[in-house]
DNA sequence: GTAGACTATGGAGTGTGCTCCACAGTCAAG
DNA sequence: CTTGACTGTGGAGCACACTCCATAGTCTAC
């Protein structure tokens, strides 16, 4: 598929399609055009772009997300290695969980707080 | 507490500081020191400093990390729209919550299938 | 066979979030 | 009363992740 379909599945720009794949975080086969080329991009792109758009929106840098991807050219790195990679991520994602939760309790308690000014008719007077 | 003494207690450098106090993340008194002005931060600060760290590392923006923060000068904003805020937030949070679980099955699938590779002794050839 | 929507390339520009630096005043220890 | 570690201010610079633009070739429909 082209880049115009690319982005209407995933809702990513055309350019920051194009930006990705110049960093090489997702790939592309050339197709003839004329004298020009084209770029092929195969229907994996697609799920590889939801994991750097949810990355992203979970605080990964395009980096942190490139080990995600693990698009490390052929196999160049032996799996062991891989595998540790793969581990340090997912721990990683084991800390984002809990910081959630806890930022999940301090709205939670504020969220609590304020209701209760509500309550109270007192919701120009903060209780702290 | 001197910036130096927050600065250790969270782990954030003093610039960090100093720029998130700038655009208003956080607050601080003014304390006098001779012909200049020292500023006092109040042990509620390493909290804040807390959330803004944690807010960053799951990708919420300064600016969103305001809102959780509720910083709004001296409740210039009626409780009943703070608290759509805070909602807004927790429902983000949710979100945040089940796309770290779709990152995690990634990783996990990856996982298997490395440690298979492994276990094949076909280590330099990966299945997929 | 041309209008209009697509494509690629290169490079400039932008917003966010720091980070560093120079300069200068403060203050506790010796 | 000086040394050294602290403090603030202003401004420059930087890395990241796009975003926009100009230019130019391609392709489909009428």
């Amino acid at each position: 598929m082209l880049i115009g379909e690319l982005s209407k599945k995933t809702g990513l720009s055309k350019d920051t399609i194009r930006f990705y794949e110049k960093i090489g975080l997702i790939s592309a086969n050339n197709r003839q055009a004329g004298t020009r080329l084209y770029k092929e991009y195969a229907e994996e792109a697609v799920e590889q772009l939801s994991i750097i758009h949810k990355g992203k929106e979970l605080g990964f840098t395009l980096n942190e997300i490139r080990q995600i991807l693990n698009e490390w050219d052929n196999g160049s790195i032996p799996s062991r290695e891989q595998i540790q990679v793969i581990e340090k991520k997912l721990k990683e994602v084991t800390k984002k969980k809990q910081q959630l939760i806890e930022i999940e309790t301090y709205l939670s308690a504020k969220l609590r707080r304020l209701r209760r000014d509500i309550a109270l008719h007192n919701s120009n007077k903060p209780s702290k």
